[in-house]
RNA sequence: GCCCCUAUAGCUCAGGGGAUAGAGCGCCGCUCUCCGGAGGCGGAAGCGUAGGUUCGAAUCCUACUAGGGGCGCCA
């Protein structure tokens, strides 16, 4: 009996009472929520629904929830049923119902917490796109971690989910990293609009040592474009290995460039002029967005010819739709959420549905911080700091799951300190050790010959295990929250709050028996209940990306 | 000037209309004759201000204050 059990068992009492003529017309619920009271005295479950619907039904809350609590008292598993308050329904389950979870939870493996809440849904999950230009920076390496945990829960609510990289290598930065290329290449300053970290000089090397001509002889022009060529595949090749290492694969990087040489660009604008929102004006090509929203209009072939940023985009997003993806989230940073109107406005001048078809999430800034202050050089970036340098900080797990724990609307800061120096004071290891310690209660218990060999649900009636069974119920409806707020850090903490009611399990019912104690029923049970624990916590810690060791 | 995000414990952050607002860290006590004490138990400590909506607001609305970010024929 779970609360989501409950919660359909609560709709059909409704339909029942609706069909039998006790309650008046109205809309029945096709959901309703179920939760955990904060105080243990108001039951294991409880719900509000009768004072949400009393008004609806024309009734009171008190008398619906009479009639709805006289039903759930004939629900197989159902011990006990109060009405509290103005019109609570406080429920309490028998022992063995509740228990009966631990198993359910070992036959669905993997799959429990997963939904089906998108199933159908093809969702292109566009994140980081950092230009090819430097490392990845803090505010990429955030939506490295949220990005692909939020691809993850997408997925696990039964979405086909595509992540993908757009790879700016168009444009006037572009131009302005292969000169600093060149530049550093000939031992020159860096030009004054360019790129000046360590990381310059390493790729000028490269780019120098990796081609077999003397490029530095070739006039300007041709070595720049040498640098280019060169020089920003080998950024490239270092961000996909930073995100490898990262625990982030992209099913696609995609290369702004294509959309020029392949004329989708040219083609996107002819189709927005057929319909009508083009219009030229002072030698330039204007979208008109600001009949979509947007507080002007903007400019898409400036007029001297060159397109704007905007043309890629109106481009790129013509080709997802195209490739048949029903929903393109966008991830963006803080600085760039002045973007989102007119991003809007193109998905609605094709006839789209901003907010369905094109959704756009902002990511705030995240600071690194070290004794209090906060930490803006890189050894090798020279301004920002790096992905790597995080990683090399405090380990790709600390770093994924601090940065995946916080909600993406709210400023961060990183304490470093915290993070690495004192590694078992991080909520990272809370969970990982609770995961590593239910692996060790399971050895201990092989070994005194405690095995899943019978499973008697009704003597997990511990206060301990009543409330460990109703966190671990809770999974299926966290991710499926996750999934539809994009919102993965729920997963997160959720979690830390398994990892607390196992550990006060854990102080409280042991699994193997006292030493020369008999093996009794209550050991195996537990058994049951301690490896449910583990798959929750490995489920959900697969979801942010983060290892479930067996052993800390 | 306009737009976006934020304001909850000493710190970093949860809390998407419900009952006594939570976690980790930090601080003060306690806790091991037996599954790893990297744990558990107890304590001190908080919703920026002012209104509004509601039976009920940290949550929704408005104003104000404070912090961060953004307002190019840049990308």
């Amino acid at each position: 009996m779970t609360p989501a059990d409950l919660s359909a068992a609560i709709v059909r009492i409704l339909a029942g009472l609706q069909a039998a003529g006790t309650l008046g017309a109205g809309s029945l619920p096709t959901d309703v929520v179920v939760e955990r009271p904060k105080n243990r005295e108001h039951g294991d479950w409880a719900t509000n629904t009768a004072l949400q619907l009393a008004k609806a039904f024309g009734t009171n809350p008190r008398a619906l929830a009479e009639l709805m609590a006289a039903e759930l008292r004939g629900v197989a598993g159902v011990a006990a049923v109060d009405i509290a308050g103005p019109g609570f329904l406080n429920i309490t389950l028998d022992a063995a119902a509740a228990g009966e979870l631990a198993k359910t939870i070992l036959e669905a493996g993997e799959a429990y917490g997963t939904g089906s809440d998108l199933a159908g849904q093809r969702i292109n999950l566009e994140f980081v796109s950092a230009n090819p230009t430097g490392p990845i920076h803090m505010g990429g390496t955030r939506w490295a971690a949220l990005g692909d945990s939020l691809a993850r829960v997408l997925i696990a609510q039964g979405a086909e989910v595509t992540r993908e990289y757009y790879f700016n290598d168009h444009g006037a930065q572009i131009d302005r990293f292969a000169r600093s290329l060149l530049a550093r290449a000939r031992g020159l300053e860096a030009p004054e609009d360019g790129y000046g970290g360590a990381y310059i000089g390493e790729i000028a090397d490269r780019v120098l040592a990796g081609t077999a001509d003397d490029i530095l002889a070739l006039p300007d022009a041709e070595a720049q474009e040498k640098f280019r060529e060169y020089g920003v595949e080998l950024m490239f090749g270092e961000i996909r290995q930073s995100l490898h290492d990262f625990g982030v694969d992209f099913d696609v990087y995609f290369h702004e460039n294509s959309l020029y040489e392949s004329g989708a660009v040219e083609r996107s604008i002819e189709r927005l002029r057929e319909l009508g929102h083009i219009f030229e004006q002072d030698g330039a090509v204007w979208l008109r967005s600001s009949d979509f929203g947007d507080d002007r209009d903007r400019v898409v072939i400036k007029s001297d010819g060159d397109a704007a940023y905007i043309a890629g985009d109106i481009a790129y997003y013509l080709d997802k739709r195209s490739r048949g993806f029903d929903r393109c989230i966008y991830m963006l940073g803080a600085d760039h959420h002045g973007y989102v109107p007119r991003m809007m406005a193109l998905c609605a001048a094709f006839g789209d549905q901003p907010g369905t078809n094109m959704e756009i999430l902002i990511g705030q800034l995240v600071n690194l911080m070290r004794d209090g202050q906060p930490v803006r050089m890189s050894k090798r970036a020279g301004t920002v700091v790096t992905m790597e340098d995080l990683v090399d900080a405090v380990g790709v797990d600390a770093a994924r799951y601090a940065l995946a724990r916080s909600s993406a609307n709210s400023q961060l800061d990183i304490d470093l300190e915290q993070l690495s120096k004192r590694t078992n004071d991080n909520p990272v290891f809370y969970v990982q050790y609770a995961h590593a310690r239910t692996k060790q209660v399971a050895n201990n218990a092989a070994s005194l010959g405690v095995e899943r060999t019978e499973f008697m649900p009704e003597l997990l009636n511990h206060a301990s295990e009543s409330e460990l069974l109703a966190k671990l119920s809770e999974l299926p409806r966290t991710v499926a929250q996750a999934a539809e707020f994009r919102e993965p850090h729920r997963v997160a903490r959720y979690l830390e709050e398994v990892a607390g009611a196992y550990h006060r399990w854990y102080d409280n019912c042991r699994v193997t028996p006292l030493s020369g104690g008999p093996v009794e029923s209550v050991h195996r049970t537990r058994l049951w209940l301690n490896e449910a624990t583990g798959v929750v916590l490995r489920n959900g810690l697969a979801l942010l990306g983060v290892s479930a060791p067996e052993r800390m």
